[in-house]
DNA sequence: GATGAATGAGCGTTCATTCAT
DNA sequence: TATGAATGAACGCTCATTCAT
């Protein structure tokens, strides 16, 4: 009462600055517990436990269980989305620059991260969260797809790519990345079966670029 | 299950055959409710109910709900293996004939059927069921990819395809595959954002073929 | 399955009779329980218990808390409703009879019976069930004060009872009476002060009668 | 509470007001909320935003939510008491103008006013709170019931009443009171079916006349 | 004195599992 | 073999209570 001064607004500062972590350390917590065990089969005393804090804190920020998921997918997204929309401008002239940028930055920046988690839940709980499945849908698979796909038309027009259909490269492209990071929390994580990332993303590439007869020009200029 | 004596085994044939089929017409019922809810969210009631026994009823062919995963997983298993095991002999000679038929038969016999249901359910549960995801891996990831990879490998030989790096060619050649199983049982039952399987595989294989160096067109205009 | 013929339809008895005498069980346990303690106070725990079941099993018969209470209402107050009628019948044709008749056998049917805490719970949820007020208040409140009003206007009517305004009479005859039930699961369970119930309801009886200009005339003819 | 010595109690006007102010205006915020809701089925967070303050800000006036409840009891008896006092010394000589001061002075200093929902909230819970209820018992009840007893037991002496038995007679008396001020805080509250309290009061005291052989009427047809 | 973030015990509800029939 | 009534452990969610600020 005494401090709401517009001059000493904010509050003592390390309660106010946990207040306002506080969402993202549980949403963060709930993203890991998702992806490892399914939402339906993450218990809320987990969440919070990994949160390290008490069950009933979590329905101080999130109304339900529900609501918590939503938060996960949403805060998740946005990091995303503006990954990709960033390497686009970095790499803008050069397709194969571009699309070699794309595969390899959303490996480090997305699939290799916590973030890589969100594909295996959201494949996982589409059916059961529509909602939030239309909206993820929306915002970063459709526009994820029509970047590439964009990148891809680019270099057929340029001469760079051969005459390809464009119109579901973008699935193609992204469905070995998605593949690597699904694989990395099923399998990846109890059979011992990991796969070589570097590895797989190199022959992938390899075999991308060679499919969209982009990888004879430099033999050519080779000979 | 098989033990009886071949004379009993002779009984009333309609009953019989009932009681035969209960346990893959209850495995059958769950595959599909956990396909679409996923193994925690699935309840035993839903299940009985859709293959139209009692929940008791259920407790007479397998002993737990993680039993009934164990079954749904294990029955799903063979006829893949046998249909892929199928899928190499009819078309041993051809390195791109074969990889061909990996690919549409693949989709047909089990990627479109309710078979295809499976990827999802293993990826989501593998990490809560790792003995399961074991077997899985062992049974028939392995061994699906030892195929690819023969096959790869062969062309290779036999200077078809071009000399690529063939350590992770059958990940890489599964990939869309799987994602668009995985895609039909989560975004495309959801959102309506239906992905068309034909130009999918099509435009896969296209690439693909390009991209191991065995596609006609590159080859014309390299004349 | 087999018992399914409309000769033998009855399965075996006392496990039916058991099932279809559950709900009375219940309800009756849950009755005495929210009269006791009100329905917030009052754990499921603690009606499962009184009824000697699990927990469990009273959502079996009841889809929530709410749904149990709704239904210890309805199930009580058919009974008051036509024990009620039953009464108005017997004694048609004398007033001070009749009334007499409302007033001991009210008490002696609903008052003193378990029935007799309907009124104390009703009070007291009305308004967090306006619901179920608004039925209790149609099916039971307004036809039992227009039995008194018809009542006592048959003995105006009849020149037995001095006119009076019998527009509220029926609540002015009902509050003695409920004042004697509800006084009974309040302070009359608690701090040992208990009504006589006899002696209250002849001195509001008496009370009622001189009052009602009906008593003179047995002690003229004494005279 | 009042112990500060009476130096220090001449603060700052307002700010002191305020702070004396603060327990009342809790418990007017809780009686109110009790009333409406029954004490268990109300949050401490309600009271407390009726009240324009924090949770916490309660624990600072009571120890615990049975605390509130005794004191929201305590607080509204005194008043009841001293009003019913000060009605006996307005009125002492005359018993008919004692009874009908007793009416309709109760109904409006008391069954109209916020203490008409006392007896709603302590008949609901006694039985919870047997200490309060016994207190509330002796205090109230009985002092009452005592008062009204007398009144009538002065005019049976004085000729004015006819001999009833005056044991019960409080009890009666009281009954279409508390019934008219507990309806008004139940159906009245929620089903419309509000009861028009003049005329209640006007039918309840005609007929107690009456029957208590006060009346001009019967004297002017007797003579 | 006042706040409101945090707690954790407890309740309503669900559901895998059992068992008498 | 098949049923479905019954169970009870466990989970989502609430809310009285505490305490650092």
């Amino acid at each position: 009462m005494a401090e709401k001064s517009p001059v000493a607004a904010q509050r003592s500062a390390p309660r106010r600055r946990r207040k306002e972590a506080r969402p993202q350390e549980l949403t963060a917590a709930a993203l890991s517990l998702f992806v490892e065990k399914g939402f339906a089969a993450t218990r809320l005393d987990e969440v919070a436990a990994r949160a390290g804090v008490s069950k009933g804190t979590l329905y101080l920020y999130f109304d339900s269980k529900e609501a918590l998921f939503k938060a996960v997918i949403a805060e998740g997204v946005v990091p995303a989305i503006e990954a990709g929309e960033a390497m686009l401008e970095r790499h803008a002239d050069d397709p194969v620059t571009l699309l070699r940028g794309f595969l390899y930055e959303w490996w480090a920046l997305i699939g290799s991260t916590e973030l890589g988690g969100i594909p295996k839940l959201m494949m996982s709980e589409a059916r059961n969260f529509p909602e939030v499945a239309a909206y993820y849908h929306e915002t970063v698979i459709r526009r994820g797809l029509r970047l590439i796909r964009t990148a891809v038309q680019r270099g057929v027009d340029m001469g760079v790519f051969r005459r390809v259909n464009t119109e579901l490269i973008g699935n193609v492209f992204m469905a070995p990345l998605l593949h690597l990071a699904l694989w990395r929390h099923s399998f990846g994580a109890c059979c011992g079966g990991d796969l070589d990332a570097q590895r797989f993303l190199d022959t992938w590439f390899d075999l991308l670029m060679h499919g969209l007869g982009a990888a004879p020009a430099p033999r050519e200029e080779a000979r």
